[in-house]
DNA sequence: GACTGGCGTTGCCGAAACAGCAACGCATTG
DNA sequence: CAATGCGTTGCTGTTTCGGCAACGCCAGTC
């Protein structure tokens, strides 16, 4: 039993190892039974998914198209069956939706403090873009959202928002440590330490450095907050970043955050999102605290 | 042959029915095999997905989670496929994601003039938010996206972009048509007929509305362009809009814009993205100027 | 140049999943 | 109280799926 159809399953591993008789011993089935299986998508769709090597196969551009496809819809049913085996269970659950970075950081906190009152409680925990949060939420596949930046429909409702105020992160010995708040000009002076794409600041931050004709040095870029604090640790340049998930090392005395003295166009806003309707259950309304505790703390 | 099982599409049927009956005729399927499929379904997540009714059958929580998944499994399946069949075609085609909304406006003529120079050419145009479009161009799902207000990624390229004021769009004989320009609170002495929250400048307007306390009479909210031009001109209120969309009314005296005067916060840009990663198909460069030139018209 | 190993591919056959039919129990309705 | 419409079940045929063994093909390699 299957939610979605082994074809598309085989198709996306073999996509994924470029061979169909590595995708059969992955899978363990017979390289004949996913060959079969690719050949008739292929015949289904009229058009050729694989371009046959001599060492394997590789994506056609429609196969590109269709593993895209895949990985979306694998991506998406996995979490929400966890989300309905969670559900059925009679005790709880609890679920949020937010981008992968800092607020999972926010989130395991307020997570903690449910699970040890409430360990019979299951919580669950979705990184995704902006869109999707709202859609997840939208649909009760999340009892809630916690995002930057957010449009919000009318059936949503903001619980807390809290501007945060993006900053440079540096170690205590370095220079900037001594200002108050730091121009983004006078940062490009180090070498950067920078989130990749998938962080929306990101684009913000480039349109600015290339309105203002700024040539930083941009020594990293990172998708992991860690990675990012590690790197700016050891000296290689200073990051640009909100004051979520730095908290411990600031309080050690590892890190120092330094505020942009940028306008308010610099500013995050992030969001905790519940629906309208309905109230939320106990157990959500409690990690909705916590997470509004939390917030409050930057 | 079925890039997606049985199961979920007769799940989803019957949740959208609220029937098995329905279900299995509109289906074409025996009650009772869509009946143990979806008890099968059941059963491998542990969770009941419908309540029985005397009447039919009804969402449970869970039910509605998956049936929600279900939706965009399916939707974004088709879009898949079609694509793919007409990338198999070795006559090339054009694929635009944007909005749904006034964008097709400019998409359709751009269409229209590819498909009369060039009629073996097949053409798709994909409504979705602006993270989806900004996935489908990333995985070459669309050659282009055409959208308000995106943030943008690395790998993407802004082709063109436009500002675009927003205004209130009223009949030629409304009092407001003697400015020259009208700020939001004075557009909210008049009824108001707004799109609905499927628009991100609706989320805008909302807290614009709230921030300065405006109480407007809301007469009509719709995710239609045409409705609402409809109803403006039948005189039940004034829309807020940017440009698009209206042209063929303005110049035939049907309807007026009047910008409003508040900041640039107000304005909306609309933006036309490609891959950066080699270059567009000469089709494709074909529709992406046509789109650039009707964006100059506004 | 034969050899070897890995690849996609095909024919054949048993097994498992699926779909249809007819019937049952049950509630609602006239 | 019959009629209707619903979900549900047992049974049976058919379709699909998967495993096995073998083939043709293209690299390297001795």
């Amino acid at each position: 039993m299957n939610l979605i159809s082994n074809h598309l399953r085989y198709f996306l591993e073999t996509a994924r190892l470029g061979s169909i008789r590595k995708a059969s011993d992955h899978l363990n089935i017979a390289p004949s039974a996913v060959y079969r299986s690719i050949r008739n998508t292929e015949l289904e769709l009229g058009a050729t998914l694989f371009e046959r090597t001599s060492k394997g196969v590789e994506l056609t551009p429609a196969g590109r198209v269709l593993a895209a496809y895949a990985e979306r819809v694998f991506a998406d049913g996995e979490h929400a069956s966890d989300r309905i085996k969670t559900l059925a269970q009679r005790s709880a659950s609890v679920s949020v939706a937010g981008p992968d970075g800092v607020v999972p950081e926010i989130v395991s906190a307020s997570f903690n403090a449910l699970l040890t009152e409430h360990p019979e409680v299951s919580t669950l925990f979705r990184g995704c873009s902006d869109a999707d949060a709202l859609a997840y939420l939208e649909s009760g596949t999340v009892d809630l959202a916690l995002h930057f930046d957010l449009q919000i429909p009318e059936n949503l409702e903001v619980v807390h928002s809290r501007k945060l105020k993006l900053g440079a992160v540096v170690t205590p010995e370095h220079d900037l440590n001594r200002f108050d708040h730091v121009a983004l000009d006078h940062c490009c002076e180090w070498p950067l330490i920078l989130p990749d794409s998938s962080w929306p600041m990101r684009a913000l931050l480039n349109k600015e450095i290339a309105r203002r004709g700024l040539a930083p040095e941009i020594r990293a870029i990172s998708s992991s907050i860690n990675l990012m604090k590690q790197l700016v640790a050891y000296g290689h340049g200073i990051g640009i970043q909100t004051k979520i998930g730095l908290q411990e090392e600031i309080s050690e005395g590892k890190l120092a955050h330094i505020p942009l003295s940028e306008p308010a166009a610099f500013n995050r806003t992030l969001q905790l999102l519940t629906r309208r309707d309905g109230p939320l259950s106990a157990h959500a309304s409690f990690v909705a605290e916590a997470i509004v505790g939390a917030m409050r703390q930057y």
